[in-house]
DNA sequence: TTGAAAGCGGTACCAT
DNA sequence: ATGGTACCGCTTTCAA
């Protein structure tokens, strides 16, 4: 394995009798350098095939035009369009992505920041994991001047730019949606109160329901601690042995709908006949499952994308930004599972 | 925003009244330091949060823990759980992971590299793009020392050890499994023939016949260029419209049979009854397909696990390996699509 | 067991 | 227009 050390300034320097300052400004075309020079040292350079060391000029300018990026799961639809969006964006401006998953894990979220911070990232894109309570492993980061932009999952307590799935919209348009195919008794298999998603969503489901004269009983608002299939098939099971049995369900998930449907379909009950079964996310499965699921898409690819170009700007003005809240938009998707 | 840079080893040398280097050594517990100095040391470090500026260590030892991954989708359940288990490994040993994607062409994938390289990458992990004929993008790594590991989809061209699926005996007991059930005019949608998994399945998939003494036919085996859901479609067409009609499909991904599923359906054939229908993947989709699809499991996260381990195992011989190439194992999952 | 200092490969400031 | 040099933060050799 050939261990040839890459040809130095210093080398370029020596070997063209001038120093090494005037062979860097030649390089990088400074004004105050004669055209000889200039061409002289490029035509060495490029002869000899220099290339510059990029890990000293990170060290020197302290910069790696690298962004680290931190999800709770990488194997998940969300979160990969999400991912493939910052990455499609840093990319094209030059920059690199550096990725860890924490699994939901505050302890994996903290090791990977540690590493993040290890590894010189010039900013963060962090979707924060549902264990984490404490984020001084995040303030970390912008207590060293450094942008961090929190999408989709985020924490109050960290004043940085926001990219998230407007929650309330797409759960009162999806609950209406419901409500407009005639369906009276809704039910809402929510996550955990802790997580803003929820509640957001939660409030839309909520509002709608109020907003039309609806009854809203807690009973037919089980929380999630997983957001699983199982979970869905469990919560579904209880619902529908309620004295007072829903008449449709709204899943935080299309997974969590994945599991209702399975035991609907088990139960003999019929959807979207008796029950009206409502998704969110509008991953491939959705469209997939029979009947087919209606469910709320949540472009993933643009909350990545803008998230990556928000953090851009900020390294661009050498700013953290202000504490703005962007919201992406969502479409809802409809499909046989909730007409009637 | 507060600039308050990062405490450093210099920091701590002088508030503990000690040289850089002792402090150096403490942390890293080398021996010949007393018991005392490692814990004041270890303890002032740890309460100050001290991290140490990898890239500073980086410059000093010309290594930066740090792999590059390429791979050709990112929104693509394979590869994500590819990605996952290198992404496991590699912050386990304390690496970092440089993602990036290519959507299969060859111009990304070189300035994928580039990127890379310029970033200094200790390694490579990539699946080239099915649009790669040239590969001196790659070469590059290795011509610098840099080891590299190909999984997946790879190129005879490059000398590196490569992480694969071992698709012949995969497509071999997939399609064995179809005979067994009775079936014995298998078809076989195909991917195209320069990729080097389309023609391992191709081969698994004619010896099985042959094996069996069933009858091939060129007409039964149309290939697909994007190996995509509307391909599948189309292909199961034009299958079904043979006078020679085929009574199963064995398809060179979930997504195909997705396709194939969706048209059968549309002609009112029926599956498993009249046409069977295999996959390959397993992806979520086969699972929730109705009636539910027979697939392969391809063990994605071990694969990028296994890469990983063996691309870490190189970094620490400081070598670049053999050629070996390690097939994973796969599972075949039988479900209603294939059951007579 | 500890300290001093060289040096990794650049950049940029201060002289000339 | 060019040279000299300090310095970024850390590791490591040499001395004490």
């Amino acid at each position: 394995m050939s261990d040839k050390r890459r040809i130095t300034l210093k080398d370029i320097a020596r070997e063209l009798g001038i120093s090494v300052s005037t062979a860097s400004r030649a390089l990088n075309s400074y004004s105050g350098i004669s055209a000889d020079t200039i061409k002289l040292v490029k035509d060495y350079a490029e002869k000899h095939h220099y290339v510059p060391n990029s890990i000293a000029v990170n060290f020197r300018k302290n910069k790696t035009q690298t962004i680290g990026m931190i999800v709770p799961e990488l194997v998940h639809p969300f979160f990969s369009a999400v991912i493939s969006g910052a990455i499609s964006r840093a990319n094209a401006a030059g920059y690199r992505l550096l990725i860890s998953q924490t699994d939901e894990k505050a302890k994996n979220e903290i090791l990977a920041c540690q590493s993040m911070i290890g590894g010189n990232v010039d900013g963060l894109l962090i979707s924060i994991a549902n264990e984490t309570t404490n984020i001084d492993h995040i303030q970390e980061f912008l207590d060293e001047g450094k942008p961090v932009i929190q999408f989709d999952k985020f924490s109050e307590l960290l004043d940085t730019p926001k990219v998230i799935t407007d929650d309330f919209e797409s759960a009162y348009s999806a609950v209406k949606h419901l409500i407009d195919q005639g369906y009276r008794k809704i039910a809402h298999i929510n996550g955990l109160m802790a997580v803003q998603n929820s509640i957001d969503r939660f409030k839309g489901y909520k509002k709608a329901l109020e907003d039309h004269g609806l009854e809203y009983r807690e009973e037919w608002v089980p929380h999630c601690k997983s957001i699983s299939e199982g979970e869905g098939l469990e919560f579904a099971k209880q619902l529908m042995n309620l004295p007072q049995r829903p008449d449709a369900i709204f899943c935080i998930t299309d997974l969590v709908a994945l599991g209702v449907m399975n035991y609907l379909k088990s139960a003999g009950i019929k959807v979207p006949e008796q029950v009206g079964v409502m998704g969110f996310s509008n991953w491939k499965i959705s469209e997939v499952m029979c009947p087919s699921l209606s469910t709320v898409d949540q472009h993933g690819f643009k909350i990545g994308a803008k998230s990556a170009e928000i953090l851009l700007n900020l390294l661009k003005e050498n700013s953290q930004g202000n504490h703005e809240t962007y919201k992406i938009e969502t479409d809802l998707i409809i499909r046989e599972s909730t007409l009637k």
